[in-house]
RNA sequence: GGGCCCGUAGCUUAGCAUGGUUGGAGCGCACGGCUGAUAACCGUGAGGUCACGCGUUCGAAUCGCGUCGGGCCCA
C-alpha cells in the first residue's frame, strides 16, 4: 500500500520516523552483516577528540565518510567500519583541572594521580556518548556500538607494542629536546598553551672576545640575559655582509674590534656610545665559520671551560641589531636544532623548578632566572662586556593557567628515530592513491621531506604510559610489549595499564637492581597512530588483521597531514615498513562566509545542531557534500543551505505528486511492470527513464575519484531540472485521466521506476529521503523488496533504457519551448491561449524531433509545429530602403525622383526584377547597389531564438483559438475554486458560470463538454445573465470579460 | 619568511589538466507567465576589469612569472 505523505517536506519528522525505524529493525546491522564475503573494504576513522561539541568540520567529516561507507556498501563491499575516539591527553586534563578548581601539577599530586585520572576517564566517555548522539543525528553509519577507544587496554597494547617495535628495530632513542617550560607548575606546556602578551625585558648589546686576536670581539644582542651562561655558540647568516670595525669611544688609542653585520654597524655604535670608527674589513658571513671566542663569563661558570665557543652559519639569523645571534641549546628551539645539526653542547644548568643549577657555577646556583638577569648584566659589565643595556617591549609567551612567563628548557624526552626511515616513507607515500593527487605528491611529501625525530614523551598523567623500565643501578632499559608480558616478566598480576597503577610495577635487572617505568606518557598524537592495527585489536587478536590490513581507505582535514596522516605512516613503517592505508581523501576545513576561519572569539562559528534544526540532516548533508570539491575549504552559507532545502522540498513534491493518483487508481508496480509496458511508453517517459539511468552513470563516474560534489549536483539537477520542471509537467494531465487508461498506467510505471532508481541513487548522500521515498513506494507495493534501501544493491545503469539521442532531442525541445515562451512573451500571448503555428527554423542540422512534436506542441500550446529545412525562413515581408548616397551621384537632379519612384514600386517585384536582369522604374534604370532590402516578420509572427536558430510563433487569433483560451480561463478558475472548497481530486461538482459578454458567451458554450470533462462536473450551466449559487461563488475578470463563477459539490 | 591550495556577477559556484564562437548556472533583484506539486513552479531582463600586474601566443578565465587577499601547515 502507497501512503499519501505531508504536503510540506517535515525534515525533522522524516528522520525521526528514519531513525527510529533503523534502530528497531537493526537496518544498519543488517547492512554490515548482508555483505559478508563480499569484498573487503577497511576503514579506518580518524579519531576525534572527545571534548565539546562536534563542529561543522567534523560534522563535514563524518558526513563524507558515510556517504561513501553508504556507496561502497550498496556495491556489495564488506565494510570494516570501527568509530574510533581520542581520548587521552593534556586538553582533558586541563578540563578536569578546571572543574577541580585545580592551579599545578601539585594540585594533582596533592588529590591523587589515581583519582585524577578516574576522573578524566569519566569525563572522555561521557563526552563520547554526547558525540556518538549528535552524529547520529546526521545519519552517521559507523560502528558506534563497538568503537574503538584511545584508553581501553587493548589499545594501550597496541601502542606498547608499536614502541617495543621500534626499540627492537633500534628506532627509539633518549634525547634532549627543548620544550615549552612553566618554572611555576614545573611542566612542558604544549604550544596551544602559551598565551602571548606585552612584556618589558632587558635588550642587552654583549661582547664575546675572540681567541687569538687581541681586543676583538663578536657582538651579540638579547633579551634574556639569564640564558648568557647558557651560551655555547653565535650564528651569523650566510649571506649578509659582516664587517671589523674599529671604534672608539675619547682616545683613538683605546679603540676596539667589533664584529658585526654591515649594515647595523652605525646602530650598535650609537647603542655602545662610540664617537667614530673606522671599517678595516668587509667580507661574508660565511668567513666567520668557525671563529673561535671565550664564553664572557666562564671565570663564573667552571662548566663553560670545557666547552668549544664557535661561530655557526643560520639562515634564521635576521638582520637586526647586530645581525649575530647568541645561541644557548639549552634554551631556545632554533637554538637546539642549530645546536644539535652541529653538533654542539646541549647546556642547560636550570632546573624544572626555573632556578639554576649546580652547573651554573656558585654564583648563579639556585637563583630564578628570571631575577638573574640583573645580576648576569652586572657580571657582563664588570668585565667589560657590556656594550650598552636597556629595555625593550615585545610580546612574551605564558602559561595560560598560571601566567608566569615561561622559559624554554631542554630535557630529557623519548624520540622516535623518524629520520632513519624518511626515505622508506617518501617510497611509500608514492604507492598511496591520493585524493587530490597534490595532497601527497606535493603537499605531504614536503612535509614527510622535512620531518625530523618525532618526541613521543610527555611528562604528564592521562595518557598511555610509556612502557620503558630502566635500571637506575646499571641503565639496562627493557620495553614491554603487552600487558601480559609485563605481567611474567615483573612476577605480579597486572590488570591496570594506566598510571599510576602500572608506576607501581618494577621489574628485576639481571645487574641486581630494581627497573622502573620512566614516568612519561605518550604524545597524545602517538594513540591515534596506531589506529589502523589497534581498531584490529592487533595485537591481542592477530587473527583480523592479516584479513583487513592496511586499510583501504580513509579521509580527513588538510590540517592532518602533519598530523594523522603523518603520524600513523610514521607509526606503521616503524612496526610494519609500509604504508597504514591505500587510498587517502583530504578534505577542507569550513570556513564562515567571507571565507574565515570559524572561532568563537569572533563569534562567526555556526554549528551542526544549528543547521540540523532549522532544516534537517539531509540539507545539511547534501549542502556540505555539494558546494565544493572535498579538497577545498567550505564559505558556510546560510543561503546555500536554504537553496538546498529547497531543492529537496522540491524533491518531496516532485515524490508526492502522483501519489493521491496512485492511490486512486490503487496502482501496483506488480502488475503494471515497465517492461510490460515498454510499448506503451511514451517518448518522454523513455527520455526520464533515459536521464534517471545516465544520472546513475554519472554518479558512479564521479564517485569513482571521490568527487562528491558532482555526484550530489548531478542528482539535484536531475531532481530539478529533469523531474520537476519538466517531465512532471509533461505527465500531470495523463494522470488526471479518470478510466483504466493504458497511457496513463504506462506514466505511473514510468514515475515508479524513476523513483525508485532515485531513491537508491540518492541513498548515500539523502539517507533519511531516500530511505522515506523507498519505504512509501517501493516497500509499500513490494513486501518482498529489501528492507532498506540501503539494504538495496547499488542501481546498476540499465543501458536498454540509456537512449543518448532521445535525450539530445529532448535538451533541443527544451531550448525551442523556451524560445517560443519568450516570443509569445513579446508577443503579450500567454501560455493559455493557443497559437495556430510554431515554426522552427534551424540555421544548422538538428536532430529529428519527430517524435517530440507532441511533447512540443503540448508545452507551446500550439496546434501545429513545422520544422523547417536548415536556413528556411517563413516568408518574409520585404521593404525597400533607397539609397541616396548611390543613387545620388548617378542621377544628381533627378534622384528625389528616383527615390520616390522606389519608395512607391511594390517591393517584392523591385527585388524579382533586380535578382533577375536589372530593374528600371520608369525611364531610370536601378542599379542594384541602389537599394537595399529589409526583410520584415509578418506582423502575424514574433521569433525569438535559440541555440541553433530561430522559432516563429504565429499570434494570430480564431475565433477557436479564442473559444479555447476563454475555455481554459474558465477551467483553470474553477480548479483554483475547488481547491478553496479542499476537494478531493475525483470529487464530482456542479457549476455555473455567468460570462457578460455575449460573443465570448458563445465561444465558450461550444467548449461546454470540455470545460464540465476537466473540472469534473457533472452538471454546468451557463449563461448571460445567469444568477450563478453555489458553495463557492466568485467574481472574475478574464481578460477584460466579467464573469461569475459558482461551485458546489455534486 | 617557507611549502601546498584557493581568489570568476551582491552571494554560492561551473568552465581551467588538452588556450579558440557573444564566460555558463542557482540564489537575490526587476518585470511577466503558469496553476489539482501551489508558502511550489516557469520565462525575460539588469548585473562580470574572470583578484591585480607583466609575459608566452594570431588568440589567455585557462599556460608562465610576480604582487595582493584568504586557508592549512611550518618557521
Amino acid at each position: 500500500m502507497i501512503s499519501e505523505v505531508a504536503s510540506q517536506y517535515d525534515a525533522k519528522e522524516v528522520e525521526g520516523r528514519v531513525r527510529k525505524f533503523w534502530e528497531d529493525r537493526g537496518i544498519y546491522a543488517l547492512a554490515r552483516t548482508m555483505r559478508t564475503g563480499g569484498r573487503k573494504f577497511f576503514f579506518v576513522d580518524g579519531p576525534p577528540y572527545t571534548t565539546g561539541r562536534i563542529h561543522l568540520g567534523t560534522a563535514w567529516n563524518k558526513i563524507i565518510k558515510d556517504s561513501i561507507l553508504r556507496y561502497r556498501s550498496m556495491n556489495g563491499f564488506e565494510i570494516k567500519d570501527r568509530a574510533g575516539w581520542d581520548m587521552h591527553g593534556l586538553p582533558i586534563e586541563v578540563k578536569v583541572e578546571e572543574h577541580l578548581g585545580f592551579k599545578s601539577k601539585k594540585d594533582i599530586e596533592t588529590y591523587g594521580v589515581d583519582r585524577f585520572i578516574d576522573k578524566c576517564k569519566e569525563f572522555a566517555l561521557s563526552q563520547k556518548d554526547q558525540m556518538t548522539e549528535q552524529f547520529r543525528t546526521l545519519g552517521a553509519w559507523l560502528n558506534w556500538e563497538d568503537p574503538y577507544m584511545t584508553l581501553k587496554d587493548e589499545y594501550l597494547e597496541a601502542a606498547w607494542w608499536t614502541l617495543k617495535r621500534a626499540n627492537e628495530r633500534n628506532l627509539l632513542e633518549r634525547g634532549f629536546r627543548v620544550v615549552n617550560w612553566c618554572p611555576r607548575c614545573e611542566t612542558a606546556i604544549a604550544d596551544a598553551e602559551v598565551e602571548y602578551w606585552e612584556e618589558t625585558d632587558p635588550s642587552i648589546y654583549v661582547k664575546f672576545p675572540i681567541i687569538g686576536e687581541e681586543n676583538t670581539f663578536m657582538m651579540i644582542w638579547t633579551t634574556t640575559p639569564w640564558t648568557i651562561p647558557a651560551n655555547v655558540g653565535v650564528a651569523v647568516h650566510p649571506d649578509f655582509e659582516y664587517s671589523r670595525v674599529r671604534a672608539w669611544k675619547d682616545d683613538p688609542e683605546e679603540a676596539e674590534i667589533l664584529i658585526m653585520a654591515s649594515p647595523l654597524v652605525e646602530n650598535v655604535l650609537r647603542e655602545g656610545r662610540y664617537k667614530d670608527y673606522e671599517v678595516l674589513e668587509r667580507f661574508a658571513g660565511t668567513e666567520l665559520l668557525g671563529l673561535r671566542y671565550q664564553h664572557p663569563l666562564a671565570d663564573l661558570i667552571p662548566a663553560q671551560r670545557d666547552i668549544e665557543h664557535t661561530v655557526h652559519l643560520a639562515d634564521f639569523v635576521t638582520a637586526e641589531n647586530t645581525g649575530s645571534v647568541h645561541i644557548a641549546p639549552g634554551h631556545g628551539l632554533e637554538d637546539f636544532e642549530l645546536g644539535v645539526a652541529e653538533g654542539m653542547a646541549i647546556f642547560c644548568p636550570v632546573g624544572e623548578d626555573g632556578r639554576y643549577t649546580k652547573e651554573a657555577g656558585e654564583k648563579y646556583a639556585g637563583k630564578y632566572v628570571r631575577a638573574a638577569n640583573r645580576e648576569v648584566d652586572e657580571d657582563l659589565a664588570d668585565r667589560g662586556l657590556l656594550l650598552a643595556e636597556g629595555e625593550i617591549v615585545h610580546r612574551y609567551g605564558h602559561c595560560w593557567r598560571c601566567k608566569t612567563p615561561i622559559i624554554y628548557i631542554a630535557t630529557p624526552q623519548w624520540f622516535l628515530k623518524i629520520s632513519e626511515i624518511r626515505d622508506d616513507m617518501l617510497d611509500e607515500i608514492a604507492k598511496v592513491k591520493w585524493y587530490p593527487d597534490w595532497a601527497g605528491s606535493a603537499r605531504f611529501r614536503d612535509w614527510v621531506s622535512g620531518a625530523r625525530d618525532w618526541c613521543i614523551s610527555r611528562q604528564r598523567y592521562w595518557g598511555i604510559p610509556l612502557p620503558i623500565w630502566i635500571c637506575p643501578e646499571c641503565e639496562k632499559m627493557e620495553v614491554m610489549g603487552s600487558m601480559e608480558e609485563l605481567s611474567q616478566r615483573s612476577g605480579t598480576v597486572v590488570s591496570d595499564l594506566h598510571r599510576p597503577a602500572v608506576d607501581f610495577v618494577t621489574l628485576k635487572c639481571p645487574c641486581g637492581g630494581v627497573m622502573r617505568r620512566v614516568p612519561d606518557v605518550f604524545d597524545v598524537w602517538f594513540d591515534s597512530a596506531v589506529a589502523s592495527w589497534a581498531t584490529l585489536d592487533y595485537p591481542r587478536d592477530k587473527d583480523q588483521i592479516k584479513e583487513w590490513w592496511p586499510a583501504d581507505f580513509i579521509t580527513e582535514g588538510h590540517d592532518q597531514t602533519r598530523g594523522w596522516f603523518y603520524s600513523q605512516l610514521g607509526a606503521s613503517m616503524v612496526s610494519f615498513g609500509v604504508a597504514p592505508y591505500r587510498s587517502v581523501l583530504m578534505h577542507g576545513f569550513t570556513l564562515d562566509d567571507k571565507g574565515k576561519k570559524m572561532s568563537k572569539s569572533i563569534g562567526n562559528v555556526v554549528s551542526p545542531e544549528e543547521v540540523v534544526g532549522k532544516y534537517g540532516a539531509d540539507t545539511l548533508r547534501l549542502y556540505v557534500l555539494s558546494s565544493n570539491a572535498p579538497w577545498e575549504d567550505i564559505h558556510f552559507s546560510w543561503e546555500e543551505v536554504a537553496n538546498t532545502h529547497r531543492m529537496l522540498n522540491i524533491l518531496w513534491n516532485a515524490y508526492r505528486f502522483p501519489l493521491p493518483y496512485m492511490i486512486l487508481d490503487g496502482f501496483d508496480p506488480a502488475k503494471t511492470p515497465l517492461d510490460k509496458f515498454r510499448n506503451g511508453l511514451r517518448p518522454e517517459d523513455r527520455w526520464i527513464l533515459s536521464r534517471a539511468n545516465t544520472l546513475a552513470v554519472e554518479v558512479e563516474t564521479s564517485m569513482g575519484s571521490y568527487q562528491l560534489q558532482r555526484a550530489t549536483r548531478a542528482i539535484a539537477d536531475f531532481v530539478l531540472e529533469d523531474l520537476s520542471r519538466w517531465y512532471i509537467q509533461l505527465v500531470r494531465p495523463r494522470t488526471w485521466i479518470e478510466t483504466d487508461d493504458p497511457d496513463k498506467l504506462a506514466a505511473y510505471a514510468a514515475i515508479f521506476e524513476v523513483m525508485a532508481t532515485l531513491a537508491k541513487v540518492l541513498a548515500p548522500f539523502a539517507p533519511f529521503t531516500a530511505e522515506t521515498i523507498y519505504q512509501n513506494l517501493v516497500r509499500g507495493t513490494d513486501p518482498g523488496a529489501p528492507e532498506s534501501v540501503h539494504l538495496c544493491d547499488w542501481h546498476r545503469p540499465r543501458d536498454d533504457l540509456i537512449d543518448p539521442g532521445l535525450e539530445e532531442e529532448m535538451a533541443l525541445v527544451r531550448e525551442v519551448v523556451e524560445a517560443v515562451s519568450n516570443a509569445r512573451q513579446k508577443g503579450g500571448r500567454k501560455l493559455r491561449w493557443p497559437v495556430s503555428e510554431v515554426m522552427i527554423s534551424p540555421s544548422k542540422e538538428i536532430p529529428d524531433l519527430e517524435d517530440l512534436l507532441g511533447v512540443l506542441k503540448s508545452q507551446t500550446n500550439c496546434k501545429r509545429v513545422t520544422v523547417m529545412n536548415v536556413g528556411e525562413k517563413p516568408p518574409m515581408e520585404i521593404a525597400t530602403n533607397p539609397v541616396p548616397k548611390k543613387i545620388g551621384p548617378a542621377f544628381k537632379g533627378e534622384a528625389q525622383k528616383v527615390i520616390q519612384a522606389i519608395k512607391e514600386a511594390d517591393p517584392t517585384k523591385v527585388k524579382e526584377a533586380i535578382d533577375l536582369a536589372g530593374c528600371s522604374l520608369g525611364p531610370y534604370a536601378i542599379a542594384p547597389d541602389m537599394v537595399e532590402f529589409i526583410e520584415k516578420i509578418p506582423e502575424n509572427l514574433v521569433a525569438a531564438d535559440f541555440s541553433r536558430g530561430n522559432v516563429y510563433v504565429d499570434i494570430t487569433l480564431t475565433e477557436e483559438l479564442k473559444a479555447e483560451g476563454y475555455a481554459r480561463e474558465i477551467v483553470r478558475r474553477i480548479q483554483d475554486m475547488r481547491k478553496e472548497l479542499d476537494l478531493r481530486v475525483e470529487e464530482k461538482i456542479e457549476a455555473s458560470v455567468r460570462v457578460e459578454d455575449d460573443g465570448v458567451l458563445k465561444l465558450v458554450e461550444a467548449m461546454k463538454d470540455h470545460i464540465a470533462g476537466e473540472v469534473r462536473a457533472i452538471r454546468l450551466e451557463m449563461g448571460c445573465a445567469l444568477e450563478v449559487g453555489g458553495s463557492l461563488v466568485k467574481d472574475w475578470s478574464v481578460e477584460d470579460v466579467e464573469m461569475a463563477i459558482g461551485i458546489s459539490r455534486g
